[in-house]
DNA sequence: CCCTTGTATTTGTATATACAATATCGAGGA
DNA sequence: TCCTCGATATTGTATATACAAATACAAGGG
């Protein structure tokens, strides 16, 4: 007989895994904003992306993904999909490595009318999570972008 | 003139969106479990459902996809998965609609070995989100399980 | 000028995830 | 008994995600 019954590790991983946690709560809260920008054929991921190349006018993948924590290929094939819908397109460069894009005019529409659907899914996610833990979140996400220079 | 320009708006919810948070930090947390278990050829979903199934003994789907907010078509297929891998097996039951399913003595075995490596990643995830994080993170949850019954 | 090395991106493959639709079955009522 | 209703699970389809490998290119050293 072994040491620990499986019950009992199993028990033990349940009631401490952080990724567990994590998890459960990033699938409840992705739900909440697919949900509210789904009348828009928008998803959160896609948002993101809008949002990123929005705030940077020209936006080069790589930091973008070291900024998001993101894989270079998640994001090629997710900039494919917004490309081929009319959201995004490539813009010309010196450097042959680099494919820059930026929004096109349809994208920019849509990420101004996608505010009133995020700003509802952002108070539901605030009514389900608690102010407490937005603000924990917010410092953690800090730290974790600082982790990610040094 | 529209009254904000998109860069505007775009910084706005680059600064205030919960849903990029959660999901740079669930990104985060899955590599670093994901990497721990990477020896093992388990991912830190599998993990997940081996440990949900070993603490129920026999397994009950809808039960474990409500507990977890995990839609039952996912985890059908993973389940499928980690049968194929003979980690999982299906128990015979009265009721021709369930599929309940335990561990195999494979399935029990794999738990057992990634007790180490769960560990090393509680350890690198704690000291990447910090303390402050995680006390919050169980307290949310808890929060969110109460939500989902009422 | 060529070669090597490092960076940026894409492709191949596999898993995780969800919504919509379907299939299956149990339970209760007429 | 049969029929509908509700619950359970699977299938069809699409997206998101990452690792490994391949590709494309720049930059610097002989």
């Amino acid at each position: 007989m072994p040491t620990k019954s499986i019950s009992t590790i199993a028990g033990t991983i349940a009631e401490e895994c952080i990724a567990v946690r994590m998890r459960i709560l990033n699938r409840a809260v992705t739900r909440i904003y697919d949900d509210a920008l789904r009348p828009l054929g928008l998803r959160v991921t896609q948002m993101n992306i809008l949002v990123a190349a929005g705030k940077m006018g020209i936006a080069h993948p790589a930091p973008m993904c070291r900024n998001l924590r993101l894989d270079g290929s998640t994001l090629s094939r997710n900039v494919e999909r917004m490309k081929s819908k009319g959201w995004l397109e490539t813009v010309s460069t010196a450097d042959g490595r680099a494919q820059p894009f930026q929004l096109t005019r349809q994208g920019k529409d849509l990420l101004r009318s996608a505010q009133t659907p995020w700003r509802r899914a952002q108070k539901r996610a605030r009514a389900l999570l608690g102010d407490g833990f937005i603000e924990v979140l917010e410092r953690t996400v800090e730290r974790v972008r600082r982790d990610a220079e040094g």
